[in-house]
DNA sequence: CCCATATAGTTCAGGCAATAAACTAAAGCT
DNA sequence: AGCTTTAGTTTATTGCCTGAACTATATGGG
């Protein structure tokens, strides 16, 4: 016998079986463009028709069913010179998701609206170094709960949530598999308690690659193939590739802290040898650096190394331009692999950047010369709260591209 | 104004605008479901119908479509035990590609059924290195004409071909950017004069990656994800992931040979230094080994090699064990880049596999612990006609992705 | 002020493809 | 021979998109 399949898996939307997943994949195309519209501009039907290449009876229908679920709503008019204007569209502000971070020293909550606007936000500091998963998520139940309610006093409504978290995640189950800094492994979190009543619950993020995806927004070049390479305790990545998250076959890729930088290096904490978060990582620089723990708080500690950098002192100096040697002959190694010419500095590597920048390049073009254009290695445009709001922007790119989960 | 936009990309038909892009789909789904049926099972409509959740209707109207182009004939009964027997269904073989290579010390060529049968074959040695692309065209051409008059005798029609080449290419413009073996840089191929009237065209492809598509439908256990990594002259990698070559953003992913292994290495023919082809591609082990040029001919040295391996002289011994123990560190790092865990070992690396293996596994479990299975680490299994039929293969797919394109 | 022109958006008939259910076809079993 | 079971076809229905006609609403010239 054949293995029996369904004939239209809900997947991705991507493999139509009957004519009503048209109406699904049009809904998510007309819905895409109005959403990657850019901000201040509102595109009329007709102009929607024009671009998605439907007619403007097909663009009238399907607005119609978007307007009806409250995905998008009609702003102003739209005057085109001659002849009737048209109406603005636009992603409906009054619904919005939640984007939640769990860090080692924070965890955060934010409410941002469908356009992409970050309405509140509040981050809350909370050693979670060694925890134990249930304490800290009730702690961010109360945090999200609180934020949820002053959403609500602007009249949004919370449609769904994403939460990252910095280790390796299976998203689909919602499990951390591990996450060496919060000491946390094979944890099953019970994410709807997060945002009860939201209609499309709480996805799981790993950090690096929530950052990526807001960078993947932010980006002011637009750029759609890129590294996001997130520099904290540990080094992670998240790969952007088409303007998708690369993920790889068992949904870890980009791990580029754990590349071979040193093949007689130090021993790294994930068993392997000479990975480049030996070099790179944030306490393998202080140590290189010679700045002891500073009681126990790494902002403290950067703010010494920075210091230290500005008086030229030379083990300073040193640990991080080998730091960024190191980086170099990893992304070197990654353009190879996948192919990929442009990479966004995060974390502390945004910070170091101004002495990272010219030991990395040098050694780029050592290693892999012509791959990547000065001009290709840039630093992060969304900050500390990158995962904040990937996560949250992630949520909002699922629902565009599946509009019809909302309809009634 | 907006970018206007066709309404359906023609690119991958995964994005319904239509009614009419839902049949191209359920083409392909059913015709897929009927390729990758196991060879001697020819599955009847109604067990396509189980198989894809279409209803039986609907089978059989589409299964029509491709009877009446040719794609597919009926083949046998199929009795199920009780009941009417169903009538078994298999791609035509009376239709054929032709796959084809050029590398270094010869052309081939074969014409395979759509069924994956090779019905002729054919290698012509043929010095190509430091060629112009003229000369061994027409050769090629020559070939391609003579294996395609044994085709037809045979009662068989070419309906298309691919073309495996050792070097980077650019498939959308016929182009070779670089083959250094061949001694080619910027080369405008024309793919049509190789099989003229044949209505597929001729594609062009990276002889790793063909290989790797050989391996993907020839692999005795299946996988759909690993690494394949050709080792010629120079050490080629190609990408299986979910079933697909993955190229990456600029269509060259899968570039192990120059991962970077020893960062004090050795200069490489890239421009780059330490990368992994300059330990482990052939020339470099030969001359570890310390075997000379014999008379030009490698497969002289490799033959020279392996006795030397086999008298356990120790420096071929040691040569081969750097290889392995440089592969390693390389695979570890397309580990963690693209979370890969399972490697198919081709070209030189199958024949030394003997000798690979071992530092090969102690590498892997020092520099990447847990990610790869030791049964993950194994061998080709179409040998050196891998580009040859992965050429073609890749040929057959994209006619049974698209069979609309064969419709009249 | 009015009418020509231009553009936006809606309405309506037509066509295509999938579905569901009834129907015909062809086997095995008793 | 007749019942049961499975394969495949026929027919009516539904959903969605298309194209063309139509309505709505703006600008601008006489």
């Amino acid at each position: 016998m054949v293995i029996p399949a369904p004939a239209v898996a809900g997947s991705g939307g991507s493999a139509p079986g009957s004519v009503g997943d048209v109406r699904r994949s049009n809904l998510a195309l007309v819905l895409g463009r109005i959403a990657e519209f850019p901000r201040g501009a509102h595109p009329s039907r007709a102009q929607l028709a024009a671009a998605t290449g439907l007619t403007k009876a097909s663009v009238s229908s399907l607005v119609l069913d978007l307007l009806d679920a409250g995905i998008i709503r009609e702003i102003g008019f739209n005057p085109q010179g001659r002849g009737r204007p048209g109406v603005g569209l636009e992603l409906n502000p009054g619904r919005a998701v939640m984007g939640m971070e769990i860090n080692v020293d924070y965890i955060s909550a934010a409410v941002v609206d469908l356009a992409g606007k970050v309405l509140v936000r509040e981050v809350q500091e909370r050693d979670n170094r060694n925890s134990v998963d249930g304490p800290v998520l009730a702690a961010l139940a109360v945090l999200a709960a609180r934020v949820r309610g002053a959403a609500g006093g602007h009249g949004v409504e919370v449609l769904g949530g994403g939460l990252a978290v910095p280790g390796l995640v299976d998203p689909a189950a919602a499990r951390v598999l591990t996450a060496p800094n919060l000491g946390w492994a094979g944890v099953d979190l019970d994410l709807g308690a997060l945002l009860p009543e939201a209609p499309l619950g709480v996805a799981l993020f790993n950090e690096a690659n929530a950052a990526a995806l807001a960078e993947l927004r932010h980006r002011p070049d637009g750029a759609s193939d890129f590294l996001f390479v997130s520099g904290e305790v540990g080094v992670g990545g998240g790969l952007v590739i088409g303007s998708e998250l690369f993920t790889g076959p068992g949904g870890h890729a980009g791990e580029v802290g754990h590349i071979v930088v040193d093949p007689d290096g130090a021993r790294c904490s994930c068993g392997g040898t000479g990975c480049l978060e030996t070099v790179a990582g944030q306490d393998a620089i202080f140590e290189a650096a010679g700045i002891g723990p500073v009681e126990h708080s790494r902002s403290a500690a950067m703010a010494k190394l920075l210091q230290a950098l500005d008086a030229r002192q030379p083990g300073a100096l040193a640990a991080v331009e080998r730091a960024g040697r190191c980086l170099g002959i990893a992304l070197a190694s990654t353009a190879r692999v996948v192919n990929i010419a442009s990479v966004v500095l995060g974390g502390h590597f945004a910070v170091l950047e101004p002495w990272l920048r010219s030991p990395l390049l040098e050694s780029l073009q050592k290693y892999a010369p012509g791959r990547y254009a000065a001009g290709q290695v840039s630093v992060s445009a969304v900050g500390e709260s990158g995962a904040l709001l990937g996560a949250a922007g992630s949520v909002i790119r699922s629902l565009v591209e599946a509009p019809h989960k909302l309809l009634a």
